[in-house]
DNA sequence: GCCGTTTTCGGCCCGACTGTTTTCAGTCG
């Protein structure tokens, strides 16, 4: 989220509460007053993704039809801004609550005042009826920008993928002006590339394994003086489109050339201008992502770090504050706007901070959602680490639906460093998952004792903690009653059925697990799983409220396909108060690797060791845990 | 269309690569 230009100054917290950078200022006079409407409550209220995408299709249109840049680019802003909002911004605009929207200014303000209320823009519909719907659909094929899109649709009556398809292959394009059949057959490719592979987003640990090996083919090639994984992959964002390389080279054709002849190349791309030497490359993994490989000249990394790392957002910030320092960055490094003009590189994003006045920004903190404010103010958060995790949480074993004996899997937590680990096998009800009776608790109970017991004599002080993923019944119930339940040493509750009813009556369940005093831990809370399952349809705030009050601890569960609660969810319950457990959810031994997937969605997060309890030693982890109401 | 105590008007982030333009526009990240 753009931050707000006020953003709070005292040295008291460690970073600006989200909620703090999107709130009006008391003495920032609120626009026009709009007639707020009671017309409104028929209406069904747009989400911030439909508000969202309205806006970008609006700058998709503007584009098409020539409008000037400044214009498309400040709907694209607005747009971004309600995306990443964690406020509902219609429900806010009925209730004349409108929190300040960094590039919503009268015009955008007023347009979704109308889309609040009336859930519909004239404007909009005014557009769509000069550039047809599905001439923005031409937009989705790569090298087709809007431009090119325009002129198609002007010159030619293409309106559709499927009519660009039939008059590039019949050779009617290259009869437009800037087009030739070269344009047609790249145009051809494109389409069957998208009708063959929609786009599709890695999981991290898939794009963990193609880094891997990419990083571990070129460090072993001569004159490779470091090869840096960059882009979202560095940020951890929960999904990555493709995997940047940067390397650092002195021979930066050879690097390329050696790139292309790996054997895991299925098609390598471009290979860099005809003359002078090509600096970057992309090729196509086997099997696997694409990989974007930029070359950077020896002792200059700094700003080629910067750049390729990203947020875009991020970025635009530190360029405008070069800027108004008299310099133009680029990855090259910086160029002063002075005649003749001055050029400073440097060998590290420290130094690169540093020119610019800040300290040090960690990549998980690169979205601009605050963290420039932060480091100029002094008071970014110290993250969370891997390292700081003592424990983990959530566990499963075979006698549930995982795939290790109880003692293979606490075997595996140990070598893995852990000082203690919570097995938390599925309660009776979730029978698909081979949920336990009360009785095989009980055994459970006695199997985890006698290991524990096993593990003292051998003087090892790893331990491993009786728990329960209880499962909340679709008509409100927990599986077990509180006898047995206060038996555990941890319980975390979730819900995996009935997964589809109405958001009162998903409230209502998670209320009856967030009031139960033996209720230690919600797991998973939104139950989404990335690409597979939506969100649950939760009033966060007040999920957020009522587990802050009841200070019941809220996972961020690290399994790739979960990443729950998400990025900015586990933001803005930090802002609400709440405190976290960072857990595996491990089936399989080689889930353990799930932590450091955890561990970097809380980073992205803001979240330091301080609001995580499985950073506690044993003793005291047990205690913060079961410290609730 | 948005934004601002060095501006209410005049700015708005930057460069590589591609294709076909013989000097540059479009696309992408």
């Amino acid at each position: 989220m753009p931050p707000a230009a006020d953003a709070p100054t005292e040295a008291d917290s460690q970073a600006p509460a989200l909620s703090e950078q999107i709130t009006r200022a008391p003495d920032d006079p609120p626009f026009e007053e709009r007639p707020r409407a009671s017309r409104g409550d028929d209406v069904p209220l747009l989400g911030n993704d439909e508000l969202a995408r309205i806006l970008y299709e609006i700058g998709d249109m503007l584009e098409i039809g020539g409008e000037v840049p400044f214009k498309i680019g400040a709907y694209r802003r607005a747009a971004d801004t309600i995306a990443h909002s964690p406020v509902d911004i219609a429900a806010a605009y009925r209730e004349g609550a409108v929190p300040r929207l960094a590039g919503v200014g009268k015009a955008i303000d007023e347009k979704l005042a109308e889309l609040a209320d009336t859930g519909r823009l004239r404007y909009y519909e005014r557009l769509r009826q000069d550039v047809p719907p599905s001439v923005v659909t031409l937009l989705a094929v790569p090298g087709l920008g809007p431009r090119t899109a325009g002129e198609l649709w002007r010159q030619a009556n293409i309106s559709s993928l499927d009519e660009l398809e039939a008059a590039a292959s019949q050779g009617l394009l290259r009869t437009l002006r800037g087009m030739s059949a070269k344009t047609e057959q790249r145009l051809l490719e494109a389409l069957s590339n998208l009708r063959k592979r929609p786009p599709k987003r890695l999981r991290l640990g898939i794009a963990a394994d193609a880094v891997k090996r990419v990083t571990r083919s070129l460090t072993s090639e001569r004159g490779v003086r470091a090869v840096i994984p960059a882009g979202s992959w560095r940020r951890r964002r929960e999904t990555i489109a493709d995997i940047d390389i940067l390397v650092e080279s002195d021979d930066p054709a050879a690097v390329i050339e050696r790139l292309h002849g790996m054997p895991w190349v299925e098609r390598a791309g471009s290979l860099g201008p005809r003359t002078g030497g090509a600096t970057r490359t992309t090729v196509q993994m086997m099997h696997g992502p694409q990989i974007d490989l930029m070359t950077m000249p020896a002792g200059a990394a700094g700003t080629y770090l910067v750049h390729f790392t990203g947020s875009a957002e991020h970025n635009v910030r530190l360029r405008e504050m070069a800027r108004d320092k008299g310099w133009s960055l680029s990855e090259h490094g910086f160029t002063s706007l002075t005649d003749p003009p001055d050029k400073r590189t440097f060998a590290t994003e420290e130094e690169v901070y540093g020119f610019l006045g800040l300290p040090f920004i960690d990549p998980a903190l690169r979205e601009d959602r605050g963290e420039i404010e932060a480091a100029l103010a002094g008071r970014l958060p110290t993250l969370v680490s891997r390292d700081d995790l003592q424990g983990d949480c959530h566990t499963h074993s075979d006698w549930s639906d995982g795939h290790y004996t109880i003692e293979r899997m606490a075997e595996e937590a140990r070598r893995r460093g852990l000082r203690y680990q919570v097995l938390t096998d599925h309660s009776g009800s979730l029978s698909i998952a081979r949920g336990l009776t009360p009785a095989r608790v009980d055994e459970q109970r006695r199997v985890v004792g006698d290991l524990n017991e096993a593990l003292a004599k051998e003087g090892t002080d790893f331990r491993l903690l009786h728990g329960c993923e209880m499962e909340i019944t679709p008509d409100g119930r927990l599986d077990y009653d509180d006898k047995l339940l206060a038996r555990y040493d941890v319980v975390i509750a979730s819900l995996h059925v009935g997964r589809r009813q109405p958001r009162a009556q998903l409230m209502a369940r998670y209320r009856v697990a967030l009031r139960n005093k033996n209720v230690d831990i919600i797991a998973h809370p939104s139950g989404r799983k990335i690409g597979i399952r939506d969100d649950l349809d939760l009033d966060w705030d007040a999920f957020y409220r009522e587990a802050a009050e009841t200070r019941t601890v809220l996972e961020v569960n690290g399994s790739d396909e979960r990443l729950d609660l998400d990025d900015r969810r586990a933001r803005a319950a930090l802002d609400a108060g709440n405190r976290f457990t960072i857990d595996s959810d491990a089936h399989y031994l080689g889930e353990f690797d799930n932590l450091d997937w955890g561990v970097a969605q809380a980073r992205r997060a803001w979240l330091e060791s301080r609001n995580v309890l499985n950073t506690l030693p044993l003793e005291e982890f047990l205690a913060a845990v079961t410290d609730h109401a």
